[in-house]
DNA sequence: AAAGCCCCTGCAAACGTTTGCGAAAATGTT
DNA sequence: AACATTTTCGCAAACGTTTGCAGGGGCTTT
């Protein structure tokens, strides 16, 4: 590694280490001439600071920490772009690590975060996260953790998320203005809380609870077979609601499979992320949860937190109803 | 940040660091009645090895950059995502940076990474970029540089893509096996190489080029109008190609608007990443093109380098094609 | 001319590790 | 009992930077 450091330049021009450094920094007690010497040689020798002695000596590496089940999933892929850009804006960078749902790769991962001295970690919990010592132990260190997503039960932590109660309230208000009656609706895993809290509010405000059929679906795959089930035979649920993207997209695969028109035959709406809403035609009506949204809000109260703030605080981003032609 | 150290443990038991150190790392010199203290100690500790000391120190951070166009999407993510789990796997962390298309954005984070000491560098560059000072540097500093997807046209340098010819010709080749004559071949934007190769190698193995229709649409939305315009009267394509998913599910939106069956009415093919085709029902007929794959063989050779291979290579992933019910 | 003051620069410690080398303590050998 | 050997440990330097402090030189002020 043909690197040039603060002590070569210093060596090359007669000056110690300290005077370079200052000059680079534009410190005041240094004269314009060396400054523009120390500068220049910086230049042509493409002197680059080496970040680990920056952050060894500052104890500060402006190094945010990612945990999220997938890279690869249309919700998270947003959230972590609003990261990276926010945080690219701000001089942080990030480190994003996968859990893939496994409660002990999470722990390592987050081991890794710490032993990294990461100054905020933004942690989405896999279903099977019982242990919180790992993210306790970030506490102690005085490292704040946003969870966002899929939060813990946890008191006393930053809890950031869709306003899922609202969002599921918003698609049943819908289905109810519409005078739909017999709803097929399915949900996810119930062992999430963000599950629990979207199946609730939706079926406190549907109209008529008692002609809606509300179902679990663990994967695409299920969400597929359970719709075609469901819908392959009469008579038919006047509409289908879907929870998210992935159970969207498997119940229009049904859909398709048996030919059902929309929103003739059968009516649908869900809650998504914006994006596979739109490839369908008509356009399939939904309330937005964005997870750039999420991002953007989850980055700020990291911020904040950096900055002192230390309110735990559960936070939700406003959702609103994007009307395509599915209802 | 209450953090235990070296310092701390040795202190405590009246030990020098040195023996802390390496009685943590199970060092012969040891005896094992110190190891066994000075473990104990650090256990209840919570002892936590700074990793900004340990990289200055030996130079070797274990550190990979990737920089990619954005994270949010669908071919990125895949790829991301399999660098992630291979690097974490040995041991390696990743530094992940979107450059939205942008050149400048791209040069910055080049000189992020740099200035982090990174050990490898995975970039995909704008297709703006024409400087390639930045990544020289970096070659210059030893570190090596792995191209992925949009390659530059540059010597030397080591290139890892798709084979986006073969792809092309064997969609082409499934499309002459099935007897089909007029196809409707949509690509993407014709000043990118990639779509200069797919399109080449397209029309040099499709049988009858002239009933064929070669088309550009440089987003998703284009896809979909063009589609419909050319679908929408008779007679219709008897297959349509799609170069990209972002195309096919332009293309499929409008086929699912104008209503046509597949593959009854008309045929379809794709490149694709492996994700949308399944959405759709029938399932999406099509070459892969996969950048999970990509990222794992990318990930290798990057290896390959580190460990001291300096040969400047262009490679392919293979591809295949994945029969659905489309064609 | 002595004292005071401002400019500029360098010294040295510190951040938390790793590691070559030397030395003390323990053990074995004549 | 003297010596050789092994085991076990500590010293100190090094990685590249930042930063409090002190000090030397030139200037102005009484």
């Amino acid at each position: 590694m043909n690197t040039t450091t603060l002590k070569k330049i210093s060596e090359v021009l007669g000056i110690s280490i300290s005077t370079a450094s200052r000059a680079l920094k534009n410190h005041p007690d240094i004269s314009e001439k060396t400054k523009a010497k120390v500068i220049e040689l910086a230049q042509t020798l493409d002197y680059e600071p080496n970040a680990n002695a920056i952050h060894l000596r500052t104890n500060n590496n402006r190094l945010l920490g990612i945990v999220v089940p997938s890279i690869s999933n249309f919700f998270y892929d947003a959230f972590i772009a609003a990261i990276e850009e926010e945080a690219r804006q701000q001089g942080y960078s990030v480190m994003i690590l996968q859990s893939g749902d496994n409660a002990e790769v999470e722990a390592n991962n987050l081991k890794l975060l710490r032993q990294n001295r990461v100054c905020g970690v933004f942690a989405c919990i896999t279903p099977t996260t019982t242990q919180m010592q790992p993210f306790e132990k970030l506490l102690a260190m005085q490292i704040p953790v946003v969870f966002f997503d899929k939060v813990p039960d946890y008191a006393n932590c930053i809890r950031i998320s869709i306003a899922d109660a609202e969002a599921a309230s918003m698609a049943a208000t819908a289905l109810n203005e519409a005078g739909i009656k017999k709803v097929l609706a399915i949900f996810g895993n119930p062992a999430m809380s963000i599950t629990k809290k979207r199946m609730q509010a939706f079926s406190n405000t549907i109209q008529f609870p008692k002609s809606c059929r509300l179902i679990h679906a663990h994967s695409f795959y299920e969400a597929y077979t359970l719709t075609k089930t469901h819908c392959s035979h009469k008579p038919l649920p006047e509409a289908v609601f879907c929870m998210s993207d992935e159970i969207l997209t498997g119940t229009m695969k049904a859909i398709l499979e048996l030919g059902l028109q929309i929103p003739k035959q059968i009516k649908v709406i869900a809650l998504s992320n914006g994006f596979f809403p739109q490839l369908y035609y008509p356009i399939i009506t939904y309330v937005e949860t964005s997870g750039y949204q999420l991002g953007k809000l989850s980055f700020h109260k990291m911020m904040a937190c950096i900055n002192g703030d230390r309110t735990s605080t559960e936070l939700t981003v406003p959702c609103s109803i994007i009307k395509g032609g599915s209802l």
